[in-house]
DNA sequence: ATTAATATATAGGTTAAAGCTATAAGTTAA
DNA sequence: TTAACTTATAGCTTTAACCTATATATTAAT
């Protein structure tokens, strides 16, 4: 099968004659009927119920054009797009990031802006896990994540560590700590982020260096959703640094975790076997720089 | 642009290589490359940096992935289809039928099923225009209809010519009335079908050999709305016999249309450049039946 | 640095298939 | 019966997909 048999068939529907069809195609007409031939041979059905007067589908035919008209109209698309491709080069960058992340993008994505008016940016919120398959797919071309398990198709690239914080009820016993040890923890209800996030990894290892299991109540992809959990008394939770920073903090309190060597690594990664253009490279380096700069 | 090109590419992304994609695909390497060139070159931009070591898509090429997977997709979907296709002979038939007309179906589909137990009937309501319209897109293998126009690409088999009927509110004027002439109608409000539906035109037509224009209070394509409008008093509306056959019709009076030429027509309307499969034209004996019967 | 190994690209010839022209065979309408 | 129109067949030509052999380029190991 082909797609130039599926045009001339596609032709021959149009225009019910096969001599008809064929000078459309600038083709003969006997090198269209043979092309037909071939073509239900393959099949095994016949297509064109054919008189010399009339040219009929039969109802495999029918499925047939039914079946193949997205292809037809997807290969139009392809050179559309293509075209629009060469012009500009690039239209959109994708990126994915950690929702306690989103926080540092607007000053990033108005740096790549003023550099790059034309080209959108589309933003991807996903867990550590997803971010990883979304880069394998081609999905996004870069994306800001802690790291929980290391692909070779991948390339990493640390950038910062980020401090781990407890928010906790405003009514917490917590309230008048001014720092946090991870023996502390032991004991309380906690709020985590569910399997494939790397904060629920965080949140294992910091009780596994006080020696406890931790007892969670309630877990969820959302930060937001966390942040509410917790201002309504289920528990407490785990966010690092860039939240603490950014988000806001009313209505609960945020306690420092101290004498602990558990940072939580932020790394760019991108693909390692893919051709990265000019625009996305510059803005790994944005990402870049903001740490530095910040740190 | 073709698709044995597209498996090629698409088979270099998956192994990486294109000597190993190669070999997968029973072709040379340099035949490949050659493929690769050539697709590269009418696309007007290259698909993959290759150095020795390895090969990587560009954005190019991530854009042309993403755009022929569904190529690829419908392509095993078409050799399924087809290949089902010629085992079943038919998987299901299409019919279009007028909203008035579906109370008829119960019995019709009865008879069909116990011939063909393995085909499914897909009933598609709709008005006379879509109607024709589904036929000359093949989406339909049948339609019942009363036709308000006549197409060059379809046979018209007249079935049946229905009385027509005044269905009004229970407390209207009309309730002590045995039957009703087209001059009765003048001054009434009524509810009516929209642009596309014969019983509009038919209503047209009868308010018309009464000389008069009606005044339409709302028009909607559902026979059921038709109907709770009526009996909540918006006015009288114009149905056909078939659905005082078979619908129910409690809550509102039901007077029939005399002294008036006015019949509406029913048609089994079919593709003329159609070759149809015998348990198709047996649905058509069968709805022909019907109507003989029944009269 | 040199060499071995491994990758893609190029050159030139072979083969399969898509194309052509000419003509046959079938159907409809005058 | 014939003229006009259709699709199908026969036989040849041309295109392009394919092959093998070899060149070129890069990496990794000696």
């Amino acid at each position: 099968m082909d797609i130039r048999q599926m045009k001339y068939f596609h032709a021959i529907v149009k225009y019910k004659t096969f001599t008809k069809a064929a000078q459309l195609l600038h083709i003969s007409q006997p090198s269209l009927s043979s092309q037909i031939k071939d073509l239900e041979k393959e099949l095994g059905c016949v297509l064109f119920e054919r008189t010399t007067k009339i040219v009929s589908l039969t109802e495999a035919g029918i499925n047939f054009l039914k079946l193949i008209t997205p292809i037809l109209e997807q290969e139009n698309r392809i050179y559309q797009e293509m075209e629009d491709l060469k012009e500009i080069g690039l239209k959109k960058v994708n990126i994915g990031i950690l929702p306690s992340q989103v926080f540092l993008l607007p000053k990033i994505i108005l740096q790549f802006k003023k550099k790059y008016p034309n080209i959108a940016i589309n933003i991807f919120e996903m867990g550590s896990k997803d971010m990883e398959k979304s880069l394998e797919k081609y999905d996004i071309h870069l994306g800001l994540t802690s790291p929980i398990s290391y692909s070779k198709f991948l390339t990493y690239l640390p950038v910062y560590e980020e401090e781990l914080f407890i928010i906790a009820p405003f009514d917490h016993p917590f309230k008048t700590y001014s720092h946090i040890t991870t023996s502390d923890l032991i004991g309380q209800d906690f709020i985590s982020y569910k399997e494939g996030y790397s904060l629920r990894e965080i949140l294992l290892k910091v009780c596994s260096e006080a020696g406890f299991k931790p007892n969670i109540m309630y877990e969820c992809g959302r930060l937001e959703t966390i942040r509410q959990l917790v201002i309504s008394g289920m528990g407490i939770a785990i966010v690092p640094e860039n939240y603490i920073r950014f988000a806001i903090s009313d209505k609960m309190s945020i306690i420092k975790i101290v004498k602990s060597d558990i940072r939580r690594p932020l790394n760019i990664i991108m693909s390692k076997d893919r051709h990265y253009p000019k625009p996305v490279h510059d803005l790994k380096n944005y990402f870049f720089d903001f740490f530095i700069e910040t740190s």
